[in-house]
RNA sequence: GGCGCAUUGGUGUAGUCGGCUAACACGCUGCCCUCUCAAGGCAGAGACCACGGGUUCGAGUCCCGUAUGCGCUACCA
């Protein structure tokens, strides 16, 4: 039978980098095994799902690259079906109907509520309910009184499911409470729902995260009533904050949301790449890996079953994400292919008002040239529109410390930078060589070391104490370019 | 409280059937290269493999216990 996964975020906010992973995973395995990858939406939780939380998950989804087969579902759609089946179950009496009046609970304290009854209740199969007589039941129900459904689970016994990255799971019955199928208005509960879909989408395989690990067993108890086969399931280690608590976007802010990593110019390949490698490793060591090559070596027995931690530094602007996404990012960006990286480029440098026309015709081969030039020392898309900024407009900043460093230490400066502007403007040809010729010959007659200008230059020009080697500057930049700003007071003004 | 899962350097991980002087990547330190910063090359620091017991000639690897963390325990998803 061929592999049927899906992906089935609840569209609540904008998506996890936790979510995105499992998405991922489900993803790998579909096109490794040659299966279907199937997107659904749980949304039966009106008040809280947004058709823009929706949209950004598709969005997401698309960014990284991982195309979705067959229509997407939306699990509120599925409501009535859902409801059929719980009172099918009443009818074959595997299920039954709860009269007990609902409890008012607040949100806040649900977890202690938990804990409280938890601790009380000792017999999990005591309600009153249970074994009410049929015509009983019915009569009731029929008069109107409200109810919820739940399941009935047998005293003795226990479930057992074999987790592909967990192992064999065992759990008795006696720690399984009559789960609630479908509330008291009728509306179908998340147990439930998962698993009618999951039978009527013939998924095959249920890869999610560990923190359903243990309500599976109620699950399998369903498809067991519903008499419908089992999935496989695989659990997937959780990704925590870097004090090894729950990585959420309420506490950590954006770091959490992929669309961030969009937003704050990551390739989408590079950041799959680092999400691959959390919980997962491949067989051959080698961690750097194209689209096909993750399809080609990922497999299940491959998945971890420790929680990794997503090690970000809250307080370090220059380290706002995990260190080794930020290296990542910058490896794909300095070794892509440069025609794939160009159209980022591109995006990038439009959004900031620095792209020209000129760059998709005559001046395509000066942008391809320069890109590949400045893009060795990025990290992220951004710095070719930030750090980049001198390479594409005449309106950049100084960067106080470089004018300090390379600038201002030597008073003879302002006046050596523009005899070499005098030099340079009668350099023809103007390029690498015939550009550092120049400036060599330049630096011997005024008796400094070449380096002096060199640095100097490089901070007139772009801005910068950093950046690529001088002359390689000069040639990309032009003789006019060069000239001009190398006879800029902008930066002794400060 | 109960149940489940996990625990290898700062982080991500490798470590099959027990032989490890514990490997790789990121990060960190130093050197080389050099016009700066990266990249690259070289070298290095950093782990008594959570702790305690047991089995064994031998345990990161098997068994038991403890601790810690996480998850679940809802008419949330």
């Amino acid at each position: 039978m061929s592999v049927r996964v899906r992906f089935a975020p609840s569209p609540t906010g904008y998506l996890h980098i936790g979510a995105a992973r499992s998405a991922l995973f489900n993803w790998l395995f579909a096109r490794k095994t040659g299966g279907k990858f199937l997107l659904r939406i749980e949304d039966t939780d009106l008040q809280r799902s947004t058709e823009e939380s929706t949209r950004s998950i598709i969005e997401g989804l698309e960014w990284l690259g991982l195309d979705y087969d067959e229509d997407l579902v939306f699990q509120s759609a599925n409501a009535p079906q859902h409801r059929a089946a719980a009172n099918r179950l009443v009818e074959e009496g595997k299920a039954y109907r709860d009269f007990t009046p609902k409890e008012q609970r607040d949100d806040k304290d649900v977890k202690e509520n938990i804990a409280e009854r938890a601790k009380a209740q000792t017999d999990l199969r005591s309600n009153p309910y249970r074994d009410l007589p049929k015509e009983e039941s019915d009569r009731r129900a029929a008069a109107g009184e409200p109810f919820a459904i739940r399941l009935k689970v047998t005293h003795e016994g226990e479930t057992k499911f074999d987790d592909l990255v967990y192992g064999p799971q065992e759990r008795s019955h006696s720690e399984i409470e009559d789960l609630v199928l479908l509330r008291s208005d009728g509306h179908p509960l998340y147990n439930l729902s998962v698993v009618i879909d999951d039978i009527s989408m013939g998924i095959t395989h249920v890869i999610r995260g560990q923190d359903h690990l243990t309500n599976t067993h109620k699950q399998v108890l369903l498809y067991e009533a519903l008499g419908a086969p089992v999935p496989h399931f695989a659990h997937l280690p959780l990704i925590l904050a870097p004090n090894k608590g729950k990585l959420s976007k309420r506490k950590h802010g954006e770091v959490v949301s992929l669309t961030t990593y969009r937003d704050r110019g990551f390739v989408p390949a590079a950041f799959r790449n680092f999400l691959a490698l959390l919980g997962w490793s491949p067989p051959e060591g080698k961690e750097v890996l194209s689209k096909e090559e993750l399809v080609k070596y990922f497999s299940l027995e491959g998945i971890g079953r420790a929680n990794a931690i997503f090690n970000f530094h809250e307080n370090d602007p220059r380290r706002w994400t995990d260190d080794k996404a930020l290296w990542m990012n910058a490896e794909y960006i300095r070794t892509m292919h440069i025609d794939e990286l160009l159209p980022m480029v591109k995006a990038e440098l439009r959004a900031n008002k620095l792209w020209r026309e000129e760059y998709d015709d005559e001046e395509s081969e000066w942008l391809r040239k320069t890109v590949d030039l400045i893009r060795q020392r990025y990290f992220t898309l951004k710095d070719f529109s930030e750090q980049g900024r001198a390479y594409f407009s005449d309106d950049f900043d100084f960067d106080e410390a470089a004018v300090n460093k390379n600038l201002r230490k030597e008073p003879r400066l302002r006046e050596l930078l523009n005899g070499l502007a005098d030099k340079l403007e009668t350099v023809e040809p103007f390029d690498v060589s015939t550009s550092e010729a120049a400036l060599r010959e330049f630096a011997e007659e005024a008796g400094v070391k070449a380096g002096l200008l060199i640095n100097g230059a490089r901070t007139m020009l772009t801005g910068q104490a950093v950046g690529p080697s001088m002359f390689e500057i000069f040639d990309v930049l032009g003789r006019d370019a060069s000239v001009q700003r190398l006879r800029s007071g902008v930066p002794w003004n400060l």
